[in-house]
DNA sequence: AAGTGGTCTAGACCACGTC
DNA sequence: ACGTGGTCTAGACCACTTT
């Protein structure tokens, strides 16, 4: 009982003992640090890596507190889908499906902050195995990525290159599930429904491309705690 | 330019600008600490918070790499549905549509590894403001829960009661979409596209629940980075 | 005012994986 | 074999927040 993650593992077992009932008061780092036998920040790290995963949260001064509604908290990878598709030991193929600069719907102007600027806008399928895997829906910010203008994405995809090519701070990702339509409908059939993944990315204060992808009906994002 | 934030914003707008690209190496820690003026365990930390969000990778001896392809990871928080309805600013409201002992069908039985017990089957629905918010399809091992086979579950939701009353060490999760069907039909209507959370909770190699969530129509799950 | 966690230091030893 | 990151220590100062 000594490294950092030892005592992490037995203090979320006193929790789940419940020798410390939600909402109670852990002792604070310098009695645990006494009482394994260990240096404060040792323990610091293992009740910095709790509170990290939501279990206990932490004060100055107030302490350290089991939580009360420990809502779980999971970290989900985001993969680049020709290696998701790849990982599943499936051959990854992308086709560009349509492909033009032109000013965006009002709700991507307004998302990305336009202000009114064209943008590139690419449509893609991804396919696994000769079958439909995603459906992306891709707005590119000239602005912030000139020279994706020139770039026919035929060989890397639009998110590989952006990677590889765009610098980015900051992204907004959500989730949902919306009925397939359009040439999704065609891909996936009438009334699928599509698993969706929203993301925009900055730099700063500049957006760099917003895409909508939605995947194959089955499609199941997985994680764990 | 001196605590560990400050030091790994520096490396992310040096990664972001390219003076180490994609695939690059990083001077090692030793040499960071000398260059930023700081103790070598200042630099891990950056370092440490860095390869968490998989914007480099590290390796013993082979030292610390910008990813080739930094797939994006997110921490998606998976809030108590009472919570998050209430956070919105709208009434919660809960009640259990049906609760039986029974024995689960076969793919139940086999996540849980109930190996044909009976378990406690729930299924609940989550208003906000009156209108169905979620669809909680729940089983309880009632080997691991014991006391929730009497257990109304009428005031307080089974997760909430589970979370308060339970010790889980490791959950499953996984997202989908699924077109409506039976219950979820009724309340979101027929043909709508469900956001859909599962989650299996296990303590140790105890299953202690499995439960299905499915979202109103319009539901998302934000994150970011 | 006082006690808590947050962070930093300078040094050390070790585990690991590449060379 | 050896250089890297991983971790630990003992001590210190600081920021914050509650009392």
């Amino acid at each position: 009982m000594s490294g950092w993650a030892e005592i992490r593992d037995e203090l979320r077992r006193r929790i789940a003992e419940r020798v410390w009932a939600p909402g109670d008061p852990l002792p604070n780092e310098t009695a645990l640090a006494a009482e394994f036998g260990v240096a404060r920040a040792t323990v610091n790290r293992a009740l910095q890596s709790l509170a990290q995963t939501g279990l206990v949260e932490r004060r100055r001064r107030a302490g350290t507190r089991v939580a009360l509604l420990p809502s779980l908290r999971a970290t989900v990878d985001i993969p680049v889908i020709r290696r998701e598709v790849e990982a599943a030991g499936m051959t990854h193929a992308h086709e560009v499906e349509a492909r033009e600069v032109t000013r965006p719907p009002a709700s991507i102007d307004a998302e990305m902050a336009l202000g009114g600027a064209a943008a590139l806008h690419l449509v893609t399928r991804h396919d696994a195995d000769g079958a439909p895997f995603a459906l992306e829906t891709r707005w590119i910010n000239l602005a912030a990525a000139p020279a994706a203008r020139d770039h026919a994405f035929a060989d890397v995809s639009a998110n590989e290159w952006l990677v590889r090519n765009c610098r980015y701070s900051r992204a907004d990702i959500a989730f949902s599930a919306h009925p397939a339509t359009g040439r999704a409908a065609a891909l996936f059939g009438p009334g699928a429904a599509v698993f969706t993944l929203n993301r925009t990315t900055w730099d700063g204060d500049v957006s760099v491309t917003a895409v909508e992808i939605g995947f194959h009906p089955g499609y199941r994002m997985r994680t764990g705690i």
